[in-house]
DNA sequence: TATTTATATGCGTATATCCGCATATAAGGA
DNA sequence: TCCTTATATGCGGATATACGCATATAAATA
């Protein structure tokens, strides 16, 4: 996909604060990202269909859950440009409580970060 | 500006372009954009006002010339990741391009790059 | 003051985007 | 097979975006 088409993707709270959230925490559950971002689930699951239409993000399911996560196939310059981003936003609102509501959100599902 | 105002600003070809032309070679007015891009002049004023309301560019008159260029005021991750995708992009189409007709342009302006 | 050059903006239109709500699909288990 | 849980999508409406074309503003100069 086009330069101008990875950053339109990014170019909605929404959809940043997913990437965001998958960029610090690797990958995640489309209920994971609804818990933590604490937004409809349909809505959560068409922002990630348009990240995923821009080659942002890559999707694999498992069982019942399909995990989403920052696309292995995104250019260097992308991939470092997230890098950037993360490292500038995630200390602060919203990006910072979305990470705290993750990482307390209670039953996260096997394949998730927090099981061991 | 919000981070994802800031990104929807770039998420446009013909801004992208006039954004990577100015991280690469600096302040630029209207009438050099217009050469190196191409493009009509009232699209191209547009996105610059556009990517001014986004705090992406800064600009300044100099006689009859408007000159723009990427902000200082921008927070320092925007500047990096600005870095970073210019790093990317500048080598390929159409970045290359608009760099190439614009260091060949005739008669740019005094305060222009050019000009010593 | 009239003209030229550089830049910005008003306007109408076509298209894209985002949302909420309801519903469809798909997998797993009783 | 039926039920539950997880995820995706159809639809209608409201709003935003991008465009071309014409025109306005603003500075310099004659």
């Amino acid at each position: 996909m086009s330069p101008e088409q990875i950053f339109r993707a990014l170019g909605d709270e929404t959809r940043l604060r997913c990437v965001m959230l998958m960029q610090t925490q690797g990958e995640l559950c489309v209920c994971e990202l609804t818990h933590a971002l604490q937004l409809a689930q349909p809505k959560i699951s068409r922002h990630l269909a348009s990240l995923r239409a821009a080659s942002v993000l890559q999707d694999r399911r498992e069982g019942v859950w399909i995990y989403y996560q920052v696309s292995a196939q995104l250019p260097a310059w992308a991939q470092e440009m997230l890098r950037q981003t993360a490292t500038g936003l995630t200390t602060q609102a919203p990006y910072n409580s979305d990470i705290q509501r993750l990482q307390q959100m209670a039953n996260r599902p096997n394949g998730g970060a927090c099981a061991s």
